[in-house]
DNA sequence: TTGCGTGCAAAGGTTTTGCATGGCA
DNA sequence: TGCCATGCAAAACCTTTGCACGCAA
């Protein structure tokens, strides 16, 4: 990891303590100014942009626009992301069952996955109950 | 299937003709005024959010804005989708892997995937053996 | 006539870019 | 001093909404 500026620490940092570590361009953005931080939009984005980079932050995208999710490099090296569709939130899994699909599809389908990308959609136990 | 305006219908076959069945609402009005339709942009957005809807047709959200693939409903029940990151091609496949990592993930973990919006990123056949 | 779909134009929101400023090496 | 990051403002972009018109039942 190379050197971070100040403000690329504080972005970081925000996105960690957002509730479920994830939140928007915007979001971030208020939470910073609340805690008595000076810093633009554009900043914000700028700072994103280098984490996604750097592997720290999945980019995630949505109907209302791009949200960012923190993502600890050294816990969740093979992992993928369940967001749920009915209360919004992500779910880290680290499942060997992917890697076998993984395989499956490189040797059958001649696909390699890219797993950082890897998300899927549903609806979590709760929302599950809470629906019937 | 409801009624279809010509519109939509015009629409429908416009995206399931473009090159990978694949398309962005701004060129799907580009292709349907160049075959001499007069159509505006926002009708394009009403059918696609119809035609989303009703399973013909997957919205995928990209970094440049969303755009939307052809889906044949009696060819690609339980199939999802892989976009190689390197060309842009996105690829159908039905795989009975995959069903039983949804059972997994709904017994194990509680989360009960929505098979219709599952997509993986990675690379084809074609550009691995290009990026060598 | 009534309702729904349509096209145009305007509005809305998010993200990017230009540019002058400021801090750190 | 020189370089890079920053903040503000404006621009760019995609998508949605308002509204009057037109077609079909």
């Amino acid at each position: 990891m190379s050197y971070m500026t100040r403000q690329q620490q504080a972005v970081l940092q925000c996105i960690e303590s957002c509730p479920g570590g994830r939140a928007t361009a915007m979001e971030l953005m208020q939470r910073l100014r609340q805690s008595g931080q000076t810093v633009g939009l554009s900043t914000v984005y700028r700072q994103l942009e280098r984490l996604v980079a750097q592997g720290c932050v999945h980019k995630l995208l949505t109907d209302d626009g791009a949200c960012y999710q923190y993502c600890d490099k050294t816990r969740h090296k093979n992992c993928f992301l369940l967001q749920c569709e009915g209360c919004g939130a992500i779910f880290h899994v680290d499942c060997s069952h992917l890697g076998e699909l993984y395989t499956h599809l490189l040797e059958s389908h001649g696909f390699a996955i890219n797993p950082r990308r890897t998300m899927f959609y549903g609806l979590c136990e709760k929302c599950r109950e809470a629906a019937q």
